[in-house]
DNA sequence: CTTCTAACA
DNA sequence: TGTTAGAA
């Protein structure tokens, strides 16, 4: 009875990102206009929100409040994204050369 | 009652 | 961005 939510799964209603970001619906359907979030529908059209959304939608929040208009906070995000990817790479260069060390030394 | 879209006093 | 009308 304490399991937990897959941060990927949608399951979540507007009215619950609002309370949680303190964004208003608009706002929050701004955001989905403009391509920052693309958040699921369900069979009657509502938006349904996964936990990586509303976390995206408060860090989309913390940007605007900041004065950056939709096409900085992309750019920011686009960044901060292409960041990620390029450590996690370098993780695994680094995996890999542990993976030839190992092979060669436990022999 | 809640959410959606579209439009504007 | 707020708000509102009308539909779902």
């Amino acid at each position: 009875m304490t399991e937990q939510i897959p941060p990927h799964t949608a399951c979540f209603p507007i009215s619950v990102v609002q309370e949680l970001t303190s964004l208003s619906a608009r706002q929050i359907r701004y955001y989905e206009d403009q391509g920052l979030i693309a958040p699921k529908r369900n069979h009657g059209n509502q938006r349904i929100f996964s936990l990586e959304d509303i976390d995206r939608c408060a860090r989309i929040k913390e940007f605007m409040d900041k004065g950056l208009n939709t096409a900085g906070v992309k750019t920011v995000l686009d960044v901060k994204k292409q960041h990620e990817e390029e450590t996690s790479s370098l993780r695994n260069r680094d995996l890999k050369k542990l993976h030839r060390y190992y092979q060669e030394t436990d022999d």
